[in-house]
DNA sequence: ATAAATGATTGCTT
DNA sequence: AAGCAATCATTTAT
């Protein structure tokens, strides 16, 4: 896999490859003596230092024939040396590189989210996630969700997967073009196998920079998407209706006391197939909404409390057993605390019930009819009258129609 | 497009 | 810890 470009080997450099070349001309060496050897070398160093001077043919043609000569490789073999010594004394300490954290963690992320993983298959892969979730996650309509930004994550991934080849791709190229270029030049100046290398290290440095940036935003996206997705206050469902309407059905004949045990709660929210904390946040918001503006939810509140009592009343008519006879005296004595206590009757129909839940079924069963037959009551009273159920729930005496006159003295 | 409804979160209180 | 009140951010209705 490594394709650790070594194009440079000590042979393979510039003129030594052509040996051929070197030893054609024998009459250069015709008086062969100390002198002319050095004249020799003088000679060929003029004719290098003065090739710039010259114009362009020229040049070619004296790069051609000090190409050719014989003395060229020992030449260009020292030149290397001495310009190895230089350059390795300045930036040889630089070359070790450390493994950036920053990197590693930025992986380890990507490789925890799965985008940097083994890629499944391509648009498959959101299909099968989908089908994941509907299968592991209990609530059907969580998995729509999670499907959701399961295909968003794998565009990421996909987007990923794509520059990191590109730039992958625009790497090798511009390394063998920088190579090839290096190549070409080291046929007039001297480069050394170590120098190129160098230098491609350098290329791949910069190159993995631009893919930690690459990676950076990745990771940013996936953040965001996160967030967007698993903060469910973002994206959030309405319940369904069936959901919503045991909800209600539990709040409205729970009206005295509209606090669900963690028992009843862990059951509404098995019926709604939601959590527990939903259910909480649900009631925890109708109440408070129920008390902010009652008159808005007298409909409901009638509406509930009127089917409930059709439900409690067929119940009873089928099992009466030691449940009826209880009934009307409790919803008496209901009414009469209403009257007593001029509000806050969670209170005192808690107490009237026995304020624990002994016996879940029968106890939920008196306190839901007592709420409803309140209702009923009430509501037959004096229809018109509002205040009657406003009393019902606000112990400070809320004023529906009047809005915020809150006083906040501190 | 705007308002209302609604589920979730946050900060505080008891 | 549980609940309240205010608020946010979204969905639904107008």
């Amino acid at each position: 896999m490594e394709e650790q470009p070594r194009l440079m080997h000590p042979h393979g450099v510039g003129l030594a490859g052509h040996p051929g070349l070197t030893h054609r001309p024998p009459d250069v060496t015709a008086g062969s003596d100390g002198d002319s050897r050095k004249q020799d070398i003088g000679d060929i160093l003029q004719q290098i230092m003065t090739i710039t001077d010259q114009s362009l043919d020229e040049a070619q043609a004296r790069k051609h024939a000090l190409n050719c000569h014989r003395m060229k490789p020992a030449l260009f073999n020292v030149l290397c040396e001495i310009k190895e010594k230089t350059v390795l004394s300045i930036r040889g300490a630089q070359d070790e590189e450390p493994p950036d954290p920053q990197l590693m963690r930025l992986d380890n992320m990507l490789l925890a989210e799965g985008v940097s993983g083994p890629e499944k298959g391509g648009g498959a892969s959101a299909v099968a996630a989908a089908a994941a979730a509907a299968v592991g996650g209990t609530g059907n309509d969580n998995s729509v969700e999670h499907s959701d930004y399961r295909a968003k994550l794998t565009q990421i991934r996909q987007i990923y997967h794509t520059e990191l080849e590109k730039y992958e791709q625009a790497c090798n190229e511009f390394t063998t073009h920088v190579m090839n270029l290096l190549r070409e030049q080291s046929r007039t100046r001297p480069i050394s196998p170590k120098e190129i290398e160098r230098m491609v290290s350098i290329i791949h440095r910069k190159f993995s920079s631009i893919q930690m940036q690459l990676k950076q935003s990745t990771c940013e996206a996936v953040m965001i998407l996160r967030s967007r997705f698993l903060d469910a206050r973002r994206k959030r469902r309405n319940f369904n209706k069936q959901a919503t309407e045991i909800l209600n059905e539990y709040f409205y004949s729970h009206l005295s006391n509209p606090y669900p045990s963690e028992e009843a709660k862990e059951e509404l929210a098995k019926k709604c197939s939601i959590t527990v904390s939903q259910v909480s946040n649900w009631f925890g918001n109708k109440r408070i909404r129920y008390k902010k503006n009652i008159g808005k939810f007298q409909e409901e509140a009638n509406m509930y409390a009127a089917r409930t009592a059709v439900n409690a009343a067929s119940a009873s008519a089928q099992g009466s057993q030691a449940n009826s006879p209880s009934t009307p005296n409790s919803a008496g004595s209901a009414a009469s605390f209403n009257m007593s206590h001029s509000g806050d009757l969670f209170m005192s129909v808690q107490s009237l019930n026995g304020d624990s839940y002994p016996a879940p079924q029968v106890g939920a069963n008196i306190q839901s009819q007592v709420d409803t037959l309140r209702h009923v009551i009430s509501q037959a009273g004096g229809y018109t009258d509002a205040l009657a159920a406003t009393q019902l729930y606000s112990p400070q005496g809320i004023n529906p129609g009047q809005g915020q006159s809150r006083t906040n003295s501190e």
